[in-house]
DNA sequence: TATATTTTTATACAATCGGTACAAAAAGGT
DNA sequence: ACCTTTTTGTACCGATTGTATAAAAATATA
């Protein structure tokens, strides 16, 4: 990742917040990160590419930020959940997430959308692990509900204590105040065994063990076949594309060094999606010694 | 209200029911209704002011099915209420309301913005009130709080339980299923006391004895300042439009018999903006004898 | 330093969008 | 039959996203 490209990103995520997506032109990120046009469209191959690449950015941060809360801390405690929750939402809407999501998840792009129903989910699954590690066993079957009425109830009682009692009010006890709300909910649920969803389905959503594997699969297909427009009369150059999605989707033991290798001499086209290629395969891929 | 104006609020409704609001072109419009530019204009100030008038044939029509559901019932039954969420639920869907409203909420226009935020405020206060209806009195304190998460449970319990179980799937149990949580919820914040937000501030949010009047109050006015553009060098027109809306907003006994002669007098404007308050007019300014 | 390659820029361009303007035609009322 | 209102068709405006491309600048290489 280029440090010029990062520095777009940056700042056109700072207009997004401040304007919103749709009322910044493309032109206001042209003159606010002082590119012109070519550049910008050989960096992102269009707006919504750009937004992606500003939530990945964005989502990599926090959940390290998240995560780096509960280190060596002891993942029963339901102070700490609280914590890593409230941070998360500051986060959240110091990036505007949610509006943007919600500005952009019914404008028709699919990739988007499908990006954003997965980081959702991820959020989800989150939410159910971290409820397992602070309940009772006897709420693992309703752990999913629970996760599901969580989501629900940050995002409004957020929404309207905010309303309530102006932006800079503290989340703190809103998020303390939602959680245990939620954690006598699953007792109660455990005790009445009334369930709405089985926790099994998330695996089916987003699968458990193979998420990382799934989730980036996806992108190596998006990408990929991206990547085939670009050039898509060079048949050397398809297949070869061709071979490296095959090896990666079809084998269980993708051999590196021989995607390494190909994607090595198509260094030549030169374009952002190779490096996103690239990037997406080092960071999944493992070498099989 | 035209015939043809409401084919084409209906049509246009379907279009953005199949494509979405943002993907649907004036033109496709034009051409799904079988009228000219310049028509659409005459109806339509707008495609959001379109839009509006979609949302408020269609929020008029649910009102009155849900609230016919409660008809010689008992009010302190949860099974009447369960049974008119299901329904407002089912409508929503059907006319993709939370759709449109997301994808329109965070485009910059703010009338259409307001007019969304007061629409969820008055799902909030019949969420409310029928919570009041169904609870101990102890509970009163606590019903904003039951209102907000209940609108959040019910809106990630539906897209979940949709996502698991087809969007075909029967709303009830999913409806059942979230009332049952807020009511035991209600009684559980009873017994230790939380509260997040006082239900007095829903006054605040949306006056309660003077709801319609300042609602309707909000609209004459951004109906008569656009009117107001259509002839802005006719003083005469002026003068009588300034006269309206002083008479409406300034005078506790509007006179409306002076008010229909002026209107009567405007008649040659013949607008649909016109259409707009006459119909305002009549339908919240009662005759004083 | 000189040359070759890649990146960046500036600009013109196409296509589409929402919205305006207006004269001509059609419809409707008296 | 005459006048008014509505509707139509079309041309147009400014702004939008995205493409194309030749020139300029930066960078790598020898």
């Amino acid at each position: 990742m280029n440090d010029r490209k990062r520095h777009v990103i940056e700042k056109a995520h700072q207009l997004f917040i401040e304007k919103g997506f749709q009322t910044t032109s493309i032109q206001d990120i042209l003159d606010y990160s002082g590119i012109s046009k070519g550049t910008f469209y050989n960096y992102f191959s269009s707006k919504n590419q750009l937004l992606m690449d500003i939530f990945r950015t964005t989502f990599k941060k926090i959940e390290i930020d998240r995560n780096g809360l509960l280190f060596g801390k002891d993942p029963g405690d339901p102070e700490i959940f609280i914590s890593q929750i409230e941070l998360q939402m500051t986060a959240n809407r110091e990036n505007k997430i949610v509006p943007l999501f919600e500005e952009v998840f019914f404008s028709g792009d699919k990739e988007l959308k499908q990006f954003i129903e997965v980081g959702q989910m991820k959020i989800l699954r989150w939410f159910s692990d971290r409820l397992g590690d602070i309940t009772d066993d006897i709420c693992k079957p309703y752990l999913l509900d629970g996760a599901i009425m969580l989501n629900g109830i940050l995002l409004q009682n957020i929404r309207f204590h905010r309303k309530a009692n102006g932006e800079a009010a503290s989340l703190h006890p809103v998020v303390r105040y939602s959680v245990t709300r939620i954690l006598n909910m699953l007792e109660e649920l455990a005790q009445s065994g009334e369930q709405l969803v089985p926790p099994e389905i998330m695996d089916q959503w987003l699968p458990v063990s193979r998420t990382e594997e799934l989730d980036w699969r996806i992108n190596i297909h998006s990408v990929i076949s991206r990547m085939k427009k670009l050039d898509c009369n060079n048949t050397d150059y398809l297949k070869k594309l061709d071979f490296i999605e095959e090896e990666i989707l079809r084998s269980s033991t993708p051999r590196k060094f021989l995607i390494d290798s190909v994607l090595l001499s198509l260094a030549t086209v030169n374009k952002y999606e190779l490096d996103e290629l690239q990037a997406l395969i080092d960071e999944n891929l493992l070498e099989k010694a």
